[in-house]
DNA sequence: GGCTAATCAGCAATAATTGTTGATTAACAA
DNA sequence: TTGTTAATCAACAATTATTGCTGATTAGCC
């Protein structure tokens, strides 16, 4: 994603108003490396312009993700996730929290089996590990909490 | 899955009764390829037993999940796919008509860079190839459809 | 300063899925 | 064959994430 003064100019560029909620997006957007929900995004936001409205986050998020700026992502947690690193990367998604860490790694093995599946032309390759994540894990042998014996 | 007579026998093994709604998504499910949703076995069940409901079908679809006898698939369609595969193998979206197609293959290359993300216990890696099936690609070059000049 | 887009509150709608309830049916073990 | 009990049904309501709508108000930007 661009900064958020860059995005100020593209915004502006486009004929698009900058206005205070959508500088606040851009701002908690920028670095945000827990893909958050809109939800998530209109919590935060509420902080900073507490009449913000939800339809006012989902909107900007749109708006983001239309303009390339941001990615939305289904990573079947209930709902969508927005993750304003658009370079190619991948996902790991805890199990349990849902809690969701950029892999970045290149696969170069990953293509189709040709022969078969001719015809289907792919434009994207996903990757998702799931598991645990390090809280979610039980630590029945850690010392520092608990200690049998 | 289990073929429909030994999931017969699982069910009744568990103390569940085998009823015509149950054996009829069982034989649905059999050797399906198209990772149906709740919806479409349920439209095609009734074709069967014009009476049965919706919940039914929801019911029996989470038991067998629950059961591991198939897997519930969320590919970003809007709803869940359910497959009765359970072998490892990737799948194939198209982002127009939202068909599923199986990929078998094994990449090996996938895995967690090491270093970081340690404490992340991986449990299951899902490779997912987004594009345009073949019915949904444009064919302005398909000679037996259109020609020009 | 004025035009106009953006936002707001406050709803309603949608779609997938799960829950509930009370009555009826039928599977299966004894 | 019969009794117990689970399964199903219809007919709802509830939930959650998201989008749409409306009319009034605000405020960005030329």
């Amino acid at each position: 994603m661009k900064t958020p003064a860059e995005l100020t100019e593209l915004f502006r560029d486009r004929g698009l108003k900058v206005t205070p909620q959508r500088q606040c997006i851009f701002r908690l957007l920028q670095g945000n490396q827990v893909h958050p929900t809109a939800e998530s995004v209109y919590g935060a936001a509420r902080e900073e312009l507490p009449t913000i409205s939800l339809r006012t986050v989902y909107q900007t998020l749109s708006d983001l993700q239309h303009m390339g700026e941001i990615q939305q992502l289904d990573l079947g947690t209930g709902s969508m996730r927005f993750d304003p690193n658009t370079d190619a990367h991948h996902h790991m998604v805890c199990h349990q929290c849902g809690k969701v860490r950029d892999v970045y790694a290149e696969f170069p093995g990953i293509e189709l089996p040709r022969g078969r599946d001719t015809g289907f032309a792919v434009t994207d390759v996903e990757v998702v590990f799931r598991g645990l994540c390090d809280e979610c894990q039980p630590r029945t042998r850690d010392t520092r909490k608990v200690r049998y014996g």
